[in-house]
DNA sequence: TCAATTCGCTAGCGGTCGCTACAGAAATAG
DNA sequence: CTATTTCTGTAGCGACCGCTAGCGAATTGA
């Protein structure tokens, strides 16, 4: 009774979601086709259907899939470094190269995975995503700020943002093939703004 | 002769282009099929390609009457601002208004327009669009530097990359619904990055 | 007036999209 | 063994994609 009943299945299916957080985040969500996936995954899409629901579903399981393994880096920094300013710095050091990986996409999903489509549950899944990154920021911030590191007056919603933005921006040079060295030292520049 | 021969067009071939500039401008490429278009510009299908083409010559221009009609202040701000810093300072001032302007489309058609599809033609058009506006900050800057306004060491290129970075992620937090406001504070904490 | 030219509309082409009905294959339960 | 359950592969559904053939409508040149 507890053992499972029925036909196994004739694949990995954590490697699977894997191939797929990679085609996800390579060509976007509107970018790829059940198809695509289902060719790339080496199985038949009733076969995916029935191991991941659909294509919906499948995009949200492989973007909690993405954040847990390569988009950890934030919460990893942010959880590690003592102060805000250590975080972000690391965060702006980081980014250059976690975005130009070799053989894996440029960029980053939670970035871009949502562009060009108007699928509501995925804007909004990504969207959430984004803010909670934001309010990890923020957070952090206040905190720095509660115990004087930063300045009282620091408005930690607008620096908060603005380390997004930075990090936004980076992305998407990187998906325009700017160079890893080049948006090295664009971060560099970018942690002068620092209060 | 030099008249027109044939039937006259029964629409104003101009406001439709600015139609399909907005439409393009809020949807991207792939997310605007050749249907929309035709029946936001009050036309029939054939009609349009008759008059544009087809929707990827219609991009290219719809993309040149942005860059014309709302994205032009990037480029005013480097002719008319007398250094680099003003320019930038300005441009960052103004950016979060352009990217949420009332019954316009939020964010930048030049960022985002080209997300979530793989033609080739759009990609390399905008791609070279950007480039080009990253390429007019990185002379102007040269040109501060040429002159001592700007430090001698000053890496122009990633400072250039780093205003487009900043813009980028602006245009991208616009599109994610991000306050006016908010934006704006987060272009102030972007400008303290100047040398 | 009448051919020449250009535009607009209906209708539909071939292709891809996300998804699934159906039947056979492979496992367990009895 | 048979019955039940679950997975796999073929094959195709209806919808939408970019695009256009074909034909009548509207205008100009002669």
């Amino acid at each position: 009774m507890a053992t499972t009943r029925g036909r196994p299945r004739s694949f990995d299916r954590d490697a699977a979601l894997d191939k797929a957080v990679q085609l996800f985040w390579r060509r976007g969500y509107e970018g790829t086709s059940v198809r695509d996936l289902a060719e790339d995954l080496h199985i038949g899409m009733p076969s995916l259907y029935n191991a991941f629901g659909g294509k919906q579903q499948l995009f949200v399981e492989a973007l909690d899939a993405y954040d847990k393994k390569y988009g950890g880096f934030l919460d990893r920094a942010l959880a590690e470094e003592p102060t805000a300013e250590k975080a972000v710095a690391r965060v702006f050091r980081e980014a250059p190269e976690r975005y130009t990986r070799r053989s894996l996409p440029t960029g980053c999903l939670v970035v871009s995975g949502d562009n060009g489509t108007d699928d509501p549950t995925v804007t909004r899944e990504l969207r959430r995503m984004r803010a909670e990154k934001a309010d990890a920021f923020a957070a952090k911030i206040r905190g720095d700020v509660a115990t004087g590191i930063l300045p009282s007056d620091t408005d930690a919603v607008a620096l908060a943002r603005y380390v997004m933005a930075v990090l936004s921006g980076i992305a998407q040079a990187a998906r325009d093939g700017v160079s890893r060295e080049e948006l090295r030292r664009t971060a560099e520049v970018a942690t002068r703004a620092w209060p």
